[in-house]
DNA sequence: GCGGAGCTCAATCCTTTGATTGATGCCGGA
DNA sequence: TCCGGCATCAATCAAAGGATTGAGCTCCGC
C-alpha cells in the first residue's frame, strides 16, 4: 500500500488459524487484512489484488485442493514487478518443505509456534522486501552450506518422499513423470548421501535427520 | 460452571493456534475463556480450576515438552468426578493419534480445519457430557469394529518393527535367530493382514495405524 | 567459455524380496 | 481329543531393487 501500512492476505485452510493469525496481527498497528483464501487458487487470485504487500502462506492445504502452498508460491512470485511477497507460515520444518517453498520465491519462512512479535516483526521484513527465516531454518540452510555433503537436492528429496510413502520404482517413476533408471539414480545418491543401502534404511535415517516430514 | 456459561482453558503451543480459538470462541455466546496453557503440564495444573468445563487439548506440544496431549488428557480424566471434559482439537487424524487420545478419556476429537460452527457444536456436545467425533475420525472407528483384522502377531509385530529400523530379511533372520524362510513367512502374512505388498508401504500403514511406534 | 552440479536416461548384472506351495511341532479352546 | 492359529523351516520362481558404468542436457558461478 502506497499510505504506509501493509496489506496482507491470509492464505490457510484452517479456519481457527485465520482466525487467531488474524487477531494477533490486527492488533499491530499499521497493519491491515484485505482478504483471507481457504485454498491455494483463490490465493492466488486474491494475491492479485493491488492492495496486498504481503501473502501469509500456509504449505499444506487438505485433501480438497490439487495446488499446495509451494505452487501457490511460485505462481504468485511468477507476476514479477509488483507482485507482493509470500511469508511462508506453517507447521513443519523438514527439507521437504522448506526448500521448495524457498526455492519457490518465498520472502520468508515462519513457524506456527513463533509468538506474535515475532510474527510481526516477520512480516514488517517481508514488506520491506528483507528475508525473514525462523532459527531453526536458517540454522539448517546453514547446515547444508557447511556440509554439502548430507544435503540431497530437491529431486532426491521428491523421491524419498514417495519412497516413504511406500511406492515402488515403477509407481514412483509415473508419479513424477520419469524413466525408472532415472528414480534409481536419485536413490543411489540419496543411499550414497546419507550412507545406507535399502530404501527402509533411508526412510529411517532422513526421518531422523529432519529430511522429510515423519507424518508420512 | 454453574450459571449456564461454559469455561473454557486452551491448551495448545502454538500462540497463533490459541488466539484463533479465542477468537472464535469468544464471539459465541455462553463460552468464556478461562484460561490459556502453552504446554501440556500448565494445561493439567490449570485444568483443577473449578472454573473450566471443558478443555481445549492439542495432542502436539513442540519438542521442549516431555509430555504430549495424550498423556495430559489421561491425567486430566483420572481426577474423576469434578474433572473438566477434554475435547481433542489437533491437526492429525491417523489411528496413532486417535486411539490413545480416545482412550485416555478425551470426550471428543476435532481436526484444526473444522468451521468454527462445528467447533462450537462440539464444545457444547463436550460441556453435556455427549461425545463429539469429527466425521473422518468417526468413520474409522467404525471401520476399525467392522474389519477386526489388521492386528499382527507378537512375533509378526516384531520383525516389522526391525524393517522399519531398515534392515534386510538376512539381518532380521540373524537378529532374531531365524531362518530368512520364517522371517519370509511372517512378513508375507503381515503384507496379507496390512493389505499392502512391499516392506515399505507396510512400515507407512502399520506406523499409520499404530502398530509400531512412530519414533523408529 | 569452462567446469561442476544436478537431472535425465540406458544397459548390464547380481542380490534381495515376494509369491507359492508344502511341511512340522506346539498350544489352547471347543 | 481334534481343530485352528502360530511359529518354524524348505524349495523354487518371478519381480523388484540396487550396483556399476557411461552419457547427454541445462544452468550457474568463476
Amino acid at each position: 500500500m502506497t499510505d504506509g501500512t501493509i496489506g496482507l492476505l491470509i492464505a490457510d485452510d484452517h479456519p481457527v488459524v485465520r482466525a487467531g493469525l488474524r487477531a494477533v496481527l490486527e492488533s499491530e498497528p499499521g497493519f491491515v487484512i484485505v482478504a483471507e483464501a481457504a485454498t491455494a487458487e483463490r490465493a492466488v487470485e486474491l494475491a492479485a489484488d493491488p492492495g496486498v504487500d504481503v501473502v501469509l502462506m500456509d504449505l499444506q492445504f487438505g485433501a480438497g485442493s490439487a495446488m499446495n502452498g509451494a505452487q501457490a508460491t511460485a505462481a504468485i512470485t511468477a507476476r514479477g514487478a509488483g507482485a507482493p511477497r509470500v511469508l511462508v507460515v506453517t507447521t513443519y520444518d523438514t527439507d521437504a518443505d522448506t526448500l521448495p517453498a524457498l526455492e519457490a520465491g518465498a520472502t520468508g519462512y515462519l513457524l506456527k509456534d513463533a509468538p506474535p512479535e515475532e510474527l510481526a516483526r516477520a512480516v514488517r521484513s517481508a514488506a520491506a522486501g528483507r528475508s525473514a527465516l525462523a532459527a531453526t531454518v536458517a540454522d539448517r540452510l546453514l547446515e547444508r552450506m557447511r556440509t554439502p555433503a548430507a544435503a540431497l537436492s530437491v529431486r532426491e528429496t521428491e523421491v524419498l518422499g514417495l519412497v516413504a510413502d511406500g511406492l515402488t520404482n515403477q509407481q514412483i517413476s509415473r508419479e513424477l513423470h520419469l524413466s525408472q533408471a532415472t528414480v534409481k539414480s536419485h536413490l543411489v545418491h540419496v543411499y550414497t548421501k546419507l550412507g545406507v543401502e535399502s530404501r527402509t534404511a533411508a526412510v529411517r535415517a532422513a526421518r531422523a535427520g529432519g529430511l522429510i516430514r515423519r507424518g508420512s
